[in-house]
DNA sequence: TCTGGGGTCCTAGGACCC
DNA sequence: TCTGGGGTCCTAGGACCC
């Protein structure tokens, strides 16, 4: 049996399957950001797209099937996949128009259950045990959503279905693109155990060399090592972890509840650079922006940490606790400043600058109140000066994101 | 080949407390 | 004199994911 999907039928599961037992989907978009740029290019159906950042440093964020065939993968960089793919068409991301399509099918999964847990901008996992009575098994459930994912959007997704999340998430990435793949509870294990131990959600190249130096290749391999033979070869919680998956064990519910655990921003610049005013002057802008989204999510963040990545790559963070919560510019910025000035650069170049807001909690009774926007705005005016001065005025972009003159509304 | 920006989670050592 | 044991917090780094 066939699966109608979008651009055309792909078989993926057996058609028969019984899908009662696997209750948990994994949604992932097919190669989300260049379909979507698609959308609006129907001109350049069938030819590798490439969507990437624009610059000379920019990665490929996305890329079409077309340009996959060429070696062409996210997170490579672009330049890389001009030499692998010179007839490839490069085009810049639209972050805020991929927002909003993640939003819309987000909500056409709301509209199975209420239990759906996004992962990322373009991928969910919905439990639909629930929904079985109303809308049947699983399988229809999901071969339903991949219709209206189509018909709604002209978007394809892939869709895994089994009895964990973690199962699903291996059966999606199996069934791509435009495809579906149930997995029954009972055939969980001869799923698994064939595949090779990079299936395994949290296998990157590092463990997946250390497991191979053990002589361990596939899922199998894993589930025939004695669990603390494991946990001494790749960490306490790996390997404990890769065990119970090999396994098919992994308890985790779908949770439609998940809060955010830290806010940042960070920024690579065309040019290395050594200049600590223009470094203060990105700080300023980037914990204006980590502000305003903590304002927004409600929360008060208690540590904030300074990212530093040098010419050479080398990477450093500094943080530091704060003794109360803030949820405002001046002290992320602040404290990001002081944590900056403590480095010695010693003269080396400095290729990436970030900062990030970590141990968020609810913002209620933090310090917001006793501070006003006018104090940021008067602190931002006086990096902005320094910088203009020191760069000349047409050379300094101004902070997207600084506190407009009006105070805030009171909540 | 020359490496983005958004995150999560784990480890490990030291401080500190009981 | 020679030195426990556990728990929690803080910090830095790194693997990993999309």
């Amino acid at each position: 049996m066939s699966v109608k999907g979008g651009q055309g039928e792909r078989q993926v599961s057996d058609g028969d399957v019984d899908s009662s037992t696997a209750t948990i989907l994994h949604i992932d978009m097919d190669a989300f950001f260049a379909s979507v740029e698609l959308l609006d290019r129907p001109e350049l159906r069938g030819k590798p797209v490439v969507v990437g950042g624009a610059g000379g440093r920019g990665v490929v964020t996305s890329a079409t099937y077309e340009a996959r065939a060429f070696g062409v993968r996210s997170a490579m960089p672009v330049s890389q996949a001009r030499r692998l793919c010179p007839q490839a068409i490069f085009l810049p991301s639209h972050g805020a128009k991929y927002s909003a399509y993640s939003r819309q099918v987000m909500n056409l999964f709301r509209d199975v259950t209420p239990l759906v847990e996004p992962l990322s901008i373009d991928e969910a996992f919905l439990d639909v045990a629930g929904a079985r009575r109303l809308l049947g098994p699983p399988g229809t459930i999901a071969r339903g959503i991949r219709e209206r994912v189509y018909s709604e959007t002209g978007l394809t997704c892939s869709i895994g279905a089994a009895a964990t999340k973690f199962v699903a998430k291996v059966a999606s990435t199996r069934s791509k693109p435009d495809g579906l793949l149930i997995v029954p509870a009972e055939r969980t294990l001869a799923f698994l155990h064939p595949l090779p131990v990079t299936a395994l959600w949290g296998v990157g190249k590092a463990t997946a060399e250390s497991l191979a130096r053990h002589g361990l290749r596939t899922v199998g391999d894993l589930a025939q090592t004695p669990r603390d033979v494991l946990q001494k070869w790749v960490g306490q919680a790996a390997g404990g972890g890769l065990h119970d998956l090999a396994w098919g064990r992994d308890p985790r519910r779908v949770n439609p509840e998940r809060s955010e655990k830290s806010v940042g921003h960070e920024n690579t610049f065309s040019i290395d650079t050594g200049d600590l005013v223009f470094l203060r002057r990105e700080l300023l802008d980037q914990s204006e922006r980590v502000a305003v989204r903590l304002r927004a999510g409600g929360y008060s963040a208690r540590t904030i940490a300074l990212k530093l990545r040098f010419a050479d790559f080398t990477t450093i963070s500094r943080s530091r606790t704060l003794p109360e919560p803030t949820s405002t510019a001046k002290r992320i910025y602040e404290q990001a400043v002081e944590l900056l000035e403590e480095q010695d650069l010693a003269g080396r170049k400095i290729r990436l600058i970030g900062v990030r807001a970590e141990q968020l909690s609810d913002a209620s009774g933090d310090t917001l109140s006793l501070w006003s926007e006018d104090d940021a705005w008067r602190d931002a005016e006086q990096v902005m000066d320094a910088a203009t001065q020191r760069f000349g005025r047409g050379t300094i972009r101004p902070a997207t994101l600084l506190p407009k003159k009006a105070p805030p509304a009171a909540p």
